[in-house]
DNA sequence: TAAAAAAGAATGAACGTTCATTCATGGTTT
DNA sequence: AAACCATGAATGAACGTTCATTCTTTTTTA
């Protein structure tokens, strides 16, 4: 490791940094009341340093929900190659994702929030969600080899991995908890929900 | 009609504005960017008055939240009575809450936002779920009757009524219509999810 | 290689603005 | 005239952002 990467390592901690306490005060106190300056403490940097790796306010909320929507998205795909069948296929899937909200809470909890309120610009939301295409293309092939109900795409995900999302709050307010067992039994509700 | 009942109404219709403000510019901007200047501005109303109607702000949003929340429920429960057949039962609900999702569609993204987001305290939520007793009450007869799978009513709910608030936002973001046919449709995934 | 110069990161204080809230006052109704 | 509703203007605090400056690292020069 060259001096030229301990740099650039460096630079990265900071944004890292950053985008970390803007995660954690967006989560605890909502965008309304996640000031810069309580950003700035919590990464432990002046304000003004925001603004060498972020535009504005905005900017820094927009890189950081691109950048856990990618996180979401590799993790759901981990694992999985189009060539399974497609129970397989969803079955791994769901799994990822399910891992995903239950485990790396504070991200799913951010990008729930982010879905439903007008923090992010509808561009950029637009762009997250292109990561999604291979189980848009896996439900197709289950619609096609007809042993998925032949029902939009918004249905399906609605119906199979948004509940996951509820079940992620429940849980974060200490409602509820899913253990591997519930799990499973969870994930045979989805199934039965668009299975043919 | 009397004096009285008149100066009342008065007083009802500048909160009722104020509320009807709020709801809106919180849904189109989001709570952060909703401030009580604006708020009395869209409700023809001097920013002072705000404070001869409710404490502060934040008591302000959780009114609103209150209210919305028991139309919500009002709303769910219409036509349906205890003694029903569970499925009849659970049918009737589960179609008024879509109605409500997909007509009033201000009222339900704003209590999205609200559940998903850190801007009403704890306490203030927990008193608008308790309106969904019934519902609660009539899964627990289907799993008594063996016609609904035992699984916690937070499944039960995240499979049947959740997924719409995913459906209405998508039709809210023109990505998506939901007409009568697929409306059907869409009540047969949330009961096959269900069923046992 | 050591000193000097330049460049880059990071900062704390300060800016103008906007915020939620209050206050002194004016109209209206009883 | 008393009580009440409503107000516009005022207030201090807090916000996002900028700026002049310092500290640190890299490059150049001798």
């Amino acid at each position: 490791m060259n001096i030229h990467m301990i740099k650039k390592e460096k630079i990265t901690d900071k944004k890292r940094a950053l985008l970390n306490a803007t995660l954690t005060l967006v989560n605890d106190h909502g965008f309304h009341d996640a000031p810069m300056s309580k950003i700035a403490k919590l990464a432990g940097v002046a304000p003004a340093t925001i603004y060498l790796y972020f535009e504005n306010k905005q900017d820094l909320i927009n890189n950081l929900y691109l950048e856990v929507k990618a996180s979401f998205s590799d993790c759901a795909f981990k694992g999985y190659d189009n060539t399974m069948p497609v129970k397989i296929g969803f079955e791994i899937i769901w799994y990822n994702i399910a891992d995903y909200k239950l485990n790396l809470v504070n991200e799913a909890a951010f990008l729930s929030q982010c879905d439903n309120t007008p923090m992010i610009d509808e561009e950029i939301r637009k762009e997250g969600l292109k990561h999604l295409q291979p189980l848009l293309d896996l439900w197709e092939q289950g619609k096609k080899e007809g042993i998925i109900k032949p029902l939009s795409i918004f249905v399906l995900y609605a119906y199979t991995i948004y509940p996951l999302t509820f079940l992620m709050a429940m849980q974060e307010r200490d409602l509820y908890t899913l253990n591997k067992k519930v799990l499973g039994e969870t994930f045979q509700v989805a199934w039965d929900a668009i299975k043919l």
